[in-house]
DNA sequence: AGATTTACATACCGACCAGTCGGAATATAA
DNA sequence: TTATATTCCGACTGGTCGGTATGTAAATCT
């Protein structure tokens, strides 16, 4: 039996040599079209997602330790032992929520820095796509800010600082050209960038998508803020030119 | 499940550990002078001090889930069954570390606000005042502020939340204040509150006590960059170097 | 000297939970 | 049909932890 060491083909654990296994071979990692597979069909189509999202949602409302396995297989009408055919331990479900939330964090902000103009203007779209893809993933989001802030594996811990690094290094790039070609005043960027995403963090404590302000709303009024300050202001040039 | 009055051990409540609100331990509360007291000392003084201590510190480094008492009571050289002496449930011990470090920071609040002059200084008052005792309550703050977020009696919690709408309440007030005396911008009060107190809370996340940058400093920096925002103040940006 | 009161340790219980194992169920392939 | 691959269940294990019961050591009071 050529039982591959369950890898299972999401995001990037590349180094992260999963010890644990599954007793059976992974799910179908096909990569072309839909072949028809062998066995029993899943009770739902992409169990791995589903897991994913429930777990997700059990260690937002309740945090990592109190979130049994059970429970969450029990809302999908599958049995404790069932999730362990898609994920090796807890653990490893808790790390790909993390790791694939910031890369789609990392996503959204390069996504943002591409398309302004001015540093004004990539300013604000990184603060609004960023809390765009807080309020789209919410769950995950939370998870990852507010919850059990641990990760096992020293590889799995070194991709989620990269990534989050990663996030951080747009934004002080935003913020260092616009002290240099003097849109922005030159103060200290990685200060600055900290107090931009502290904003921005501390929503996940607070925010809630069926609220009354939506998230690109506070991200607008933050940016805003932070931009022009509580001072009172002189008749000066609002847009970055 | 049983709900009788667990007062620690026997008779008395040295500790005052019931339900309802906390109280103070007699033994620390000076005023009638040192009195004998009956029975075997403590092995060490103020031992319900010492708990929320320890308890605090492993809370904050681990999470109140996978914080064991055993092992708080391991680190002061007591047995788990001790700790029951002092403190009915592991919950109350979380409750009373919560509660009291919100009542401290509510009184820095208040301290800070009474001492400046405008609220331009009231204002860095509160923002420094609440980062000092962000760095002299560590391990408290961080498990107010992170840590499983969950209180189990609605009493408990409705005196948390009073406590931090107190504290909330006492920067609105500046903020609202300087937007009518025209020291600051008109702004929307509770946002520009949520994002002061969001970027305090936030520090709770990365700041250390042991770290290069002290605590009341980050607070002034991110005072000025509240204040003066990130534009440039003058409109001819002709920044000379 | 008791008697009494407080402060602990030890041993234990029950609940819960992550993870495992054998096998049953359901699909395709030959 | 038989063989094989995959999914899933249900029962079980090993361990941890919150909380309790019981006894004992050290102090004061009478």
């Amino acid at each position: 039996m050529a039982s591959k060491d369950h890898t299972p083909r999401r995001s990037a654990p590349p180094a992260g040599a999963a010890r644990g296994r599954p007793r059976k071979a992974p799910v179908s990692q096909e990569g072309e079209g839909e072949e028809k597979r062998l066995g029993r069909p899943p009770l739902v189509s992409d169990p791995r997602e589903e897991i994913l999202r429930q777990a997700a949602k059990m260690f937002a409302q309740k945090g990592y330790g109190a979130s049994s396995l059970a429970e969450v297989a029990a809302t999908l009408n599958y049995s404790k032992g069932a999730i362990y055919n898609y994920f090796a331990t807890k653990q490893e479900i808790y790390d790909a929520i993390i790791i694939r939330t910031l890369e789609g964090l990392n996503r959204a902000g390069a996504e943002a820095v591409a398309q302004g103009a001015s540093p004004r203007e990539r300013l604000r779209l990184f603060m609004i796509g960023h809390a765009r893809y807080l309020a789209e993933n919410y769950d995950s989001f939370v998870t990852m800010l507010v919850g059990y802030s641990g990760m096992a594996s020293a590889a799995l811990k070194d991709d989620a600082l990269r990534l989050r690094d990663a996030h951080e290094g747009l934004l002080r790039a935003i913020i260092a050209e616009g002290a240099a070609d003097g849109s922005f005043r030159a103060m200290d960027v990685a200060m600055t960038g900290r107090a931009v995403l502290s904003l921005l963090s501390w929503m996940a404590r607070w925010y809630r998508p069926d609220g009354a302000m939506g998230a690109e709303e506070v991200a607008d009024f933050y940016c805003d803020l932070i931009a022009s300050g509580l001072l009172p202001r002189e008749p000066a040039a609002r847009e970055g030119r």
